[in-house]
DNA sequence: CAGTGTTTGAAACAAGCGTTTAAATTTACG
DNA sequence: CGTAAATTTAAACGCTTGTTTCAAACACTG
């Protein structure tokens, strides 16, 4: 049978990357939490870069497949839906990453805030070939739903846009407890999954300057 | 006479900090960039953390009063201002920056992209106790602005703003080519802050969920 | 059960980092 | 002009990083 290894190894690692990032977490700090030996990353991944890129495919092989099925039911009930809706087909695929792992959309969309903020080139290739298609079939739609924006606008909203997401979903574990704290709001990564598409589709949808 | 390695020390950090980051942005490329010995960062300024607090430093010491004053006057003028109205004190402040330093505002909200991004704990301090008082006030006048949202609510809307602003003015300068060589757009600084303030109004002025 | 291929273990490696040292040089001032 | 202070310099320090090495332990197959 195949050796755990690599899964503590995964499993140590994810939570890491999620809670410092990947540049400030060390193979050490990885290999200690994992109780494996430190040169095991490197026997079984090759070297650091290829231990993230297969922290994030774990969750992709999952997250883009079911982005493309809710697409599709989407369309075929509704050919042209609202910025909200179309938005709205996002919620379903990030939150069945809960079934990958134990906190698994959380953790997802704090590893994409990582890997979209920090500054590894490696990473934003990665992610390009691995979101590629999917990405690509949700921005064509995208173009159709939003209405009345020129070419530059609509570039510049949803790079807004996925800034605002990104952006959230990486902080949104510190912000959440602080929520929690402060307005005795348990931590629901779904409501805050909602609030955030309702945010994203005003801004989109807002008049052209 | 005043020397001038600090300023030199300061120009070279600051253009490397907004590219790279701040952690990857290492002394020993600052001094080269600059022209000056290794060891004049520690004599000048302390710490490689004294330094990136004096580049920001430059910067708030300008920005923070020139909203402060451009709050007074907008509320002077309009009692109950829109959120885009509210949003819109930023503006002028922001590019005055360009008096500072050339690209300033550019540079700047590049700076404070990373500082908000990267997990640098003395940072977030460094910025609360700096911005405090000025963005406390703004804060206290948006919730009277923003309509109709719970506590909560409104707290999730403000971070998501804060995202959306501080994410976007991180990647501006790599979007701003893209889109300058996609749409025949020049790259206006002013422009993107415009857009950015219309699509932040609007998602705080959504309805809640 | 012997032998082969896979996995683990402890240790070392080379490179880069921020920081410190102490001597050399420049600057300022009585 | 001479001396004291401020600045610059080159070198080294101690530490952490990702990666490599190679022998020991293990797992499986003929």
């Amino acid at each position: 049978m195949a050796s755990n290894t690599k899964e503590q190894i995964l499993n140590a690692a994810e939570m890491l990357f999620a809670e410092h990032g990947f540049a400030d977490t060390s193979l050490r700090a990885i290999t200690q939490a994992a109780k494996v030996n430190l040169a095991s990353v490197n026997y079984h991944f090759g070297s650091k870069k290829l231990l993230i890129q297969a922290v994030l495919q774990r969750y992709l092989d999952v997250l883009m497949p079911e982005i493309d099925h809710q697409l599709t039911i989407m369309l075929e009930k509704n050919e042209s839906p609202t910025t909200e809706q179309l938005m709205t087909t996002l919620v379903d695929p990030l939150l069945s990453l809960n079934r990958v792992r134990p906190n698994g959309t959380a953790t997802f969309v704090q590893l994409l805030g990582r890997g979209y903020t920090e500054t590894q080139g490696h990473l934003r290739r990665f992610m390009t070939v691995n979101f590629g298609d999917v990405l690509g079939r949700f921005m064509g739609i995208i173009q159709d739903v939003v209405p009345g924006l020129s070419a530059a606008d609509l570039f510049w909203r949803l790079h807004f846009a996925m800034g605002t997401f990104v952006f959230s979903m990486a902080s949104s574990q510190a912000l959440g407890e602080i929520a929690a704290a402060d307005y005795q709001e348990d931590f629901d990564i779904k409501n805050v999954i909602e609030k955030l598409v309702r945010y994203i589709s005003a801004g989109l949808d807002a008049p052209a300057n």
